[in-house]
DNA sequence: CAGTGGTCTAGACCACTGT
DNA sequence: CAGTGGTCTAGACCACTGA
C-alpha cells in the first residue's frame, strides 16, 4: 500500500462524513494531518477529482461533490451492472465452442485470421427475466481450459481470478436496431421492439485486446449511463 | 503555456514520427532533452497515457500506442462529431422559446421549479440528410440574449465564445426506442425504425449543470463510440 | 492584501524487468 | 545485475480569488 493510496482511503473516509459542497482543509494542512508531502497529497486529490468525488477551485479551495455526480464510470460487467441496479443477475449458456477467428473478430482481437478462439453465447437475465443476448470471443491462447470453467457467473471474475487478467480500458460502440424474430423469441419482447446493440473490446494495460463481444439489450428495460471528462 | 504543456506538445510531435509499439527514450533522458524536470515530464506522460497516446511498462519503458486506439473520447458536440466522421453538419431550428423549468428538466439543471429557461428544438443534418432531433434546455440566467444568437451553428461554440462557458464533463444516458409518427416524419425513416435516444447533462468545472438535452438519432445512420478507463 | 490551488525542481529511494 | 518506470519529499514560486 503506497502512501498516496493510504491518503486516498483516509480522504474518502473523511469525505463520507461531509456534506455536498463543503470545503475541505487547505492542501498544506491536509498533507500535514495525513503525514504525507503536499505533492503526494495532491496526487491523491487529483485522482479523486477525476472520479468527481471532489472538485477544486483555484484561489478558493477544495470541495466535496454532490454524491449524485460521482458514480457510474465502470460498466462492462453485466453482473456488476445489474447488482448496482438492485437486480439479481442470471445466466443461461446458449452455446460454447472453439472457432477460428475471421473478419471483424480477428481484426478486433488483433490476431491473424484462422487463430483459435473461444466463442460463447449467453442469455443474461435480470431478476429471472431475459435482459440481453451476449456473444463473446476470446483468443484461446490466453485462456487455456476456459470452456471447462463454470460460465454461469461473471466472465470477468473468471478472467481475473483464474487467469490473472486485469482489464484496463474498454472501447464500446452503441447502435439501435430492430429485433429479429430470433432475438424477439430469446428476449421475449413484443412485435416491434427496439434493441440496444453494444459492441465492446476490452484491453489490458499494454493495450492488448483481451476479449470482444456484442451484447443486445432489451430497449424497454435497459439504459446505458456513463460520464465523460473533457479535460484540456 | 506551462512547461508541462509545452513538453506535451513536443512529445506529440515526436510521437507522430514514430511507429506503433516503438520505444520512447527513458524518462531521465527525455526530461533532459526537453529541458524539464523528470517530475514535470512524468506529468505530461501521464496525460498522454490517459489519452492512450502511449502506454508504460514498468521495468521496460514507454511505448507508442496504436494510432487506432487513441481517438474518440470527446463527443457531445454534434457539429464536431459529424466533422470527425467526414460529414457536413447542418441545422434547422424547429422551435425556440422561453419556458419555466419543471420536473425532470428542473432536476437535471439543479434549479427550482418555475425558473426561467430557454428551450430549443433543432433538426440536425448530416450531408443534408436528417440525422437527429435535438431538444435542449438551458438556464436563462447564464445566457442572456441567447435566443437572439444565430442558432444554426454549434451551440457549444456559442456557449464558449459568447458566454465564456467551458464544459468540463458530461453525463449521458442512452436508450433504444421505436420511432413515433412525428419522429418518422422529421427524420424521414421507414415504418419500423429503431432510434437512439441520448439524454445528456453538461457540467462546468465546478459541477454546475450548464445545459441538458435529449438527442434522438436515426438508428440506421448513427452509432456512438467511446472509451472507458478502469484505473484502479 | 493574505490565502488558496497550480507548477516546477533536484534528488532519493522503491519495485519490477530481463540478462 | 543494471536499467526501467513508480513513489515520495521539501521547498520555491506562480496565478488566481475575494476582502
Amino acid at each position: 500500500m503506497t502512501k498516496t493510496r493510504k491518503a486516498r482511503e483516509e480522504l474518502l473516509e473523511r469525505i463520507k462524513t461531509m456534506k455536498a459542497n463543503e470545503l475541505l482543509p487547505r492542501e498544506r494542512d491536509l498533507a500535514l494531518e495525513l503525514g504525507i508531502s503536499r505533492s503526494g497529497l495532491r496526487q491523491a486529490l487529483s485522482e479523486l477529482e477525476n472520479e468527481r468525488v471532489i472538485y477544486r477551485v483555484r484561489g478558493k479551495g477544495t470541495y466535496v461533490s454532490d454524491k449524485q455526480i460521482s458514480k457510474r464510470t465502470f460498466i462492462t460487467s453485466f453482473t456488476r451492472d445489474m447488482t448496482e441496479r438492485g437486480l439479481v443477475a442470471g445466466t443461461r449458456v446458449l452455446h460454447r465452442a472453439q472457432a477460428l477467428a475471421s473478419g471483424e473478430v480477428a481484426q478486433d482481437l488483433d490476431v491473424p485470421e484462422g487463430t483459435l478462439i473461444y466463442s460463447l453465447q449467453r442469455l443474461r437475465l435480470a431478476d429471472g427475466e431475459p435482459m440481453c443476448i451476449e456473444h463473446v470471443q476470446l483468443p484461446a491462447e490466453l485462456f487455456p481450459e476456459l470452456l471447462r470453467q463454470d460460465l454461469d457467473t461473471s466472465l470477468y471474475d473468471i478472467l481475473q481470478s483464474r487467469y490473472g487478467i486485469e482489464i484496463a480500458f474498454t472501447r464500446q460502440t452503441i447502435r439501435a436496431v430492430v429485433a429479429t424474430a430470433e432475438q424477439r423469441r430469446l428476449l421475449a419482447t413484443g412485435r416491434t421492439a427496439a434493441l440496444l446493440e453494444v459492441t465492446r473490446i476490452n484491453f489490458d494495460a499494454r493495450h492488448r485486446p483481451i476479449e470482444r463481444g456484442v451484447s443486445i439489450y432489451r430497449g424497454d428495460r435497459y439504459d446505458f449511463t456513463f460520464n465523460t471528462n473533457h479535460q484540456n
